[in-house]
DNA sequence: GTTGCTAGATACAAAATGTAGATAGGTAAG
DNA sequence: CTTACCTATCTACATTTTGTATCTAGCAAC
């Protein structure tokens, strides 16, 4: 039985993108930027490339946070028309997690670039096979 | 019982780094400078920001891209002192997922500082909570 | 009352990653 | 020789992370 299910180098892109927990540090961003609810937020996660992110995974990750004592969050039930919302809001916490997450990820970033790098010196300079 | 081991915000980092399944093309890469074996593999690491990477995965990795056709491997018997190695070698296949991979992390990369540009707007301009 | 949108939650499945340890060839010291 | 150490690979298991399917329920319009 293969351990993956789809060969590698065509694999399906991840819809919660190639960073591992990208969805939290949006959310915390998103947060920041002011107390909003799941199914709002879910839709705010587009311009992150996370558009196609499930509604499950964000509330799941948002009551975690909320465990985590990085969010807080209250009923909101005089809401306009449908049903209550949970309201979320960042705590102190929260926003240490994601300044410490700006930092992780722009290590993130270096070593990006790290690889990108050696990836275009190497194909310029032709060793190897494959050219 | 809790769903993580540690508080969030206070993460160990990943020794695998925080972006999916990067050995993968670290390896991928490595291998297109030429043919190597695992445990020589382990220590070239390093400079991807994978020095603490144990050679557990790397094995694994290895025949993982070996059973997807991604590298092929023989028996060096007569190296010099020690065991003999497995010695690993891309394929066509293997070098076009590598630049598959390319692709891909230059979108990564595209998100990454999409994301970071935001957080550093929204900090300019002072609005939420927390500054 | 049924369709559809809003809103949230749960349970399970699958994939990715981490970790510990087994096996074994060689070499050098004692 | 036997102990220690470095090289080299492999396996099994545990944990973490992610994906997906499904359920409930409020409200509004038709």
């Amino acid at each position: 039985m293969p351990r993956r299910r789809h060969r590698r180098g065509e694999r399906g892109q991840f819809a919660g993108g190639a960073i591992r927990r990208f969805l939290e540090p949006c959310l915390l961003l998103l947060l920041h930027q002011g107390a909003n609810h799941g199914y709002d937020l879910v839709n705010a996660l587009a311009p992150f490339g996370l558009g196609d992110m499930a509604s499950g995974p964000v509330y799941r990750t948002l009551r975690d946070l909320e465990e985590s004592g990085l969010v807080q969050s209250e009923w909101d039930t005089q809401a306009s028309g449908g049903p209550a919302r949970r309201v979320y809001r960042l705590t102190e916490a929260g926003h240490r997690s994601l300044v410490d997450w700006v930092a992780n990820l722009r290590e993130t970033d270096e070593r990006l670039h790290h690889f990108l790098d050696a990836y275009e010196r190497h194909m310029e300079k032709g060793t190897g096979e494959y050219h």
